[in-house]
DNA sequence: AGCACGCCGACT
DNA sequence: GTCGGCGTGCTC
């Protein structure tokens, strides 16, 4: 038997399956999926095996055998396996990438060098000349052996020598892969056998060992193996206490391995399906249907918020579990909130596990074994999520479906929706993507297309170019045989236009600033959203004020002659953090203490500029002395659990006004809110992305619904400089169909997605020339390439409803210089299928030897989300 | 990614 | 004549 091992070096020379023979012993050990050791060229790495097969194309001397097999089961499923090289083809990245994406990071390998002295050789002494070098073999010797960097860090003057005893035979160099996290031990206290042994010893307590007794009666109550933590807890003992029995020997304590679960204190207490309302029941009812015909399709549910999509999603998951099969939730990060964890598991209890960023790398570890051991059956968690290794899916549910925050910004660059999908049609199972604002791809491919056969039109071409399907395995993916892509089936659209009893959505006025400011108001609360806080303040309502973070950022300026401060490596302006008065650059992590006067014309008018919120914050407290405003923004949820404690001290009423950034728009449902205040609703919309106004509509659509949810009629104020604009009129409106047609229109006038595709490019290099070299000289191979294909266009929106593909720059990137590299960008614009981003692939492949020798990096961003 | 093999300049 | 620079290519 021999198996196809993906193995942990992430470079295009490797980027394909290596062939090893499987020796018998391990044989039953073995499946696509395993997590493998095997030797590659002089060392031992770890490698993902991703096919088995009775033969292979290698002459038998070249083979060597698998090492050994790293764990009890196989973290990944063949189901899995094959996705990961789904995801390296569309997504260009190496399929190592895309099969560790999939696996917690604990179980990313690490590699140990340890250093033996060889004994037989040590004979020879001639070997060790100087002292300090005999120093080096004695410390060896004394510990046995040594990790080889701890070694090069103690005598850092004798590497070479160190290296050359490695070679000349002095020295032994082994390895080892460890997991970064091992399995949690926790002390646990086992009663005696027979227990009965307990009434014995009760009476042999010395009579002032008063808590011994406690805990002896506790154990006679209880005679289950307990954990030592819960003793304590329970009968409020100490440690000294069941140590003392265990010195006895009456108990015993042993470690035993445990999974962490961060969820262990809580309650949560058990609700039941709700009846669902007309609406409800109308869009649950397809939902239901597909699931229980195990017949792929995906659902895009419109709901407006407030409607109750929640409790369609866990009657879904009901059904799914009723069948025996599995569902994934994922949630924004963002609105991955107690709450929301709370509803799942108050419905499904223990079948539920929970990943999010927040846990330890232990935790979601753990849970991620929940899910693999078959503990669990419905998962709910953050993008990563949609990697749970479930075998029996019936349905994956995105909620708001629109997030950007779907889309990974590192490699693999994927985006969890498609990924969704894609895991779906292996399953026959449904997708039911949620949201208030769909996206524009969404939307879009609920619309009816012409089918593929004759004439194939430009939405029909356009169509298929999103299907893909299962290919057999077989080299490097560049160049393989495609069979044809089945034409993509359109994603099927269900509304729901009420809130839940009726309530109104709230009206929303636009505060057109402009007249603000001519009217000599110059304040950032407009005369409007000033009267509305106070009449809240006076009847005792609460306040949600929302401020965009971007273009309100924490910059430091010198007043004298406008200077800002700058990160020496990148071009952007530093940030200021108040909790720790230094200077910071957001993206190397580059920190400086604050100045005193202008490194630029030595002034000291240097004027910091807290976040946008705490400006609000400030000016909130003069406006309205002795108002009580929480604040959250990254500098007072950047710890642990603050998230939770100051939204349960908003919801206990303990203040008057809830200041935020984006946090404050998703998902929270207080019922004393009956203000929201936008203070400056166009920060988005100024952005150099012509997703701005979808954003931007979808920022105030969201934010608006978190007003009057409850018994109070609520309202909402926005402030903006162009009130005139349709995404904010629109969302004012409560209007989302306006705004999604008027919003197409642009889309096809000026050639952007969901009419076409696109591809980022990002190159980058230390040395400007040299960079403008690579990058017109990448440009123009993708035109080469695409002119050979007969694709290349100038300008595809021209180019009616065909296929083409169109090159966009270089030019430089928004950002033009990050951590001393200076930054350029292409743009790929493509209307057509998988060929489009294979022959970028390729493109990008021929600039490698560039990218290893002269330290180019090139960024490749498929379907990219953040154009800055 | 590592690591070895291999082909041209300044030294014992 | 050798030591060593890092260009090139391989790892099942």
């Amino acid at each position: 038997m021999f198996a196809k091992v993906i193995v942990d070096v992430p470079a295009k020379q490797t980027n394909r399956p290596f062939d090893y023979t499987v020796p018998d012993s391990l044989s039953p050990w073995i499946e696509v999926g395993s997590r493998v050791g095997v030797p590659f060229g002089p060392r031992i790495l770890q490698g993902f095996v991703v096919g088995l097969s009775d033969r292979t194309d290698l002459s038998p001397k070249k083979l060597k055998p698998v090492d050994h097999v790293m764990d009890l089961y196989p973290p990944l499923t063949p189901e899995l396996v094959e996705l990961a090289h789904w995801m390296s083809r569309t997504y260009l990245c190496h399929e190592l990438s895309a099969l560790q994406a999939m696996v917690p990071a604990a179980l990313k390998a690490k590699y140990e060098r340890y250093i033996t002295v060889n004994e037989e050789e040590d004979a020879n002494p001639w070997h060790v000349t100087v002292s300090g070098q005999d120093e080096i073999v004695r410390y060896i010797k004394e510990k046995g052996s040594v990790p080889l960097d701890s070694l090069l860090q103690r005598f850092p003057q004798e590497s070479m020598w160190i290296k050359e005893q490695i070679r000349s035979g002095v020295l032994n160099e082994s390895q080892t892969i460890k997991n970064r996290v091992s399995k949690k031990k926790a002390l646990t206290l086992f009663p005696p056998e027979p227990v009965s042994q307990l009434e014995v010893y009760r009476e042999l307590v010395p009579p002032n060992a008063k808590r011994q007794r406690e805990v002896l009666d506790f154990l006679l109550q209880n005679p289950e193996p307990i954990r030592l933590t819960e003793v304590m807890l329970k009968l409020n003992v100490g440690a000294g206490t069941v140590k003392g029995l265990a010195d006895k020997g009456w108990v015993e304590l042993k470690e035993v391995e445990v999974l962490r679960d961060p969820y262990a204190q809580r309650n949560f207490p058990r609700t039941s399906p709700l009846p669902l309302t007309e609406e409800q029941k109308r869009v649950f009812e397809p939902v239901r249907q597909a699931v229980i015909d195990s017949k792929h399709e995906v659902f895009l549910l419109h709901g407006v918020t407030g409607s109750g999509k929640t409790e369609v999603y866990l009657q879904a998951i009901q059904q799914c579990l009723d069948l025996g099969k599995e569902a994934i939730v994922l949630v924004p990060e963002i609105a991955l909130t107690p709450q929301m964890v709370e509803r799942f598991k108050g419905r499904f209890g223990d079948e539920v596990a929970v990943l999010h960023s927040r846990l330890s790398t232990g935790e979601r570890f753990d849970e991620w074994r929940k899910i693999s051991m078959k503990q669990v059956r419905v998962v709910i968690g953050a993008r990563s999520a949609i990697f749970a290794p479930f075998t029996k899916l019936g349905l994956i549910i995105i909620d708001e479906e629109h997030e950007s925050s779907y889309k990974q910004e590192e490699s693999p660059k994927y985006h969890a929706r498609e990924v969704a999908i894609e895991r779906a049609k292996a399953h026959g199972a449904s997708v039911l993507l949620g949201s208030a604002t769909p996206s524009l791809e969404s939307f879009y491919r609920t619309l009816e297309k012409e089918p593929v056969a004759a004439g194939a039109s430009a939405a029909s071409r356009f169509a298929s170019s999103w299907a893909s399907s299962p290919v057999p395995r077989q080299g490097s993916f560049f160049e393989e045989e495609e069979p044809p892509p089945e034409p993509e089936k359109p994603f099927t659209l269900l509304t729901m236009r009420q809130r839940v009893q009726n309530r109104p959505l709230p009206p929303v006025r636009i505060v057109d600033m402009r007249d603000e400011l001519k009217d000599g108001n110059r304040s950032m609360f407009s005369r409007p959203l000033h009267a509305a806080i106070a009449e809240r303040l006076r009847r005792k309502e609460q306040s949600v004020l929302l401020l965009n973070r971007r273009g309100y950022s924490t910059f430091v300026m010198c007043r004298t002659c406008g200077y800002t401060l700058q990160c020496p490596h990148c071009d952007i302006a530093l940030t200021y953090h108040q909790s720790t008065r230094m200077v910071r650059c957001h993206y190397c992590g580059h920190a400086e203490r604050q100045v005193t006067s202008c490194p630029s014309c030595d002034s000291d008018h240097i004027r910091y500029f807290g976040t946008g919120t705490q400006r609000v914050e400030e000016e909130l407290g003069k406006l309205f002395p002795g108002i009580r405003v929480i604040r959250m923004d990254v500098d007072t949820t950047s710890e642990k659990g603050s998230h939770e404690k100051w939204l349960t001290m908003f919801r206990e009423r303990k203040a008057d006004v809830l200041l935020g950034t984006q946090m404050v728009a998703k998902g929270l449902d207080f019922p004393d809110v009956t203000l929201v205040g936008v203070i400056a609703a166009d920060t988005v919309l100024n952005l150099p992305d012509f997703r701005a106004g979808e954003r931007t509509f979808q920022l105030l659509t969201q934010v608006a619904g978190r007003a009057g949810r409850h018994q109070l009629p609520g309202e909402v104020y926005v402030q903006t400089y162009t009130p005139e604009h349709y995404s904010i009129i629109n969302a004012a409106q409560h209007d989302y169909d306006g705004f999604i047609r008027t919003e197409l229109e642009t889309r096809l006038a000026c050639g952007y997605p969901p009419y076409c595709r696109l591809i980022l490019l990002t190159l980058s290099h230390e040395e400007i020339p040299f960079l403008v070299r690579a990058s017109e000289s990448l440009a123009k191979r993708l035109k080469d390439l695409a002119g050979q294909a007969g694709l290349l266009v100038s300008a595809l929106s021209e180019s009616g409803g065909a296929e083409g593909m169109e090159v966009l720059g270089p030019v430089a990137s928004p950002i033009p210089r990050i951590k001393d590299r200076y930054r350029f960008r292409c743009m790929v614009k493509y209307k057509g299928g998988r060929e489009v981003s294979e022959l970028v692939g390729k493109a990008v492949a021929a600039f490698d030897e560039m990218c290893r020798q002269e330290g180019l990096q090139i960024s490749v961003d498929v379907d990219p989300q953040l154009l800055m």
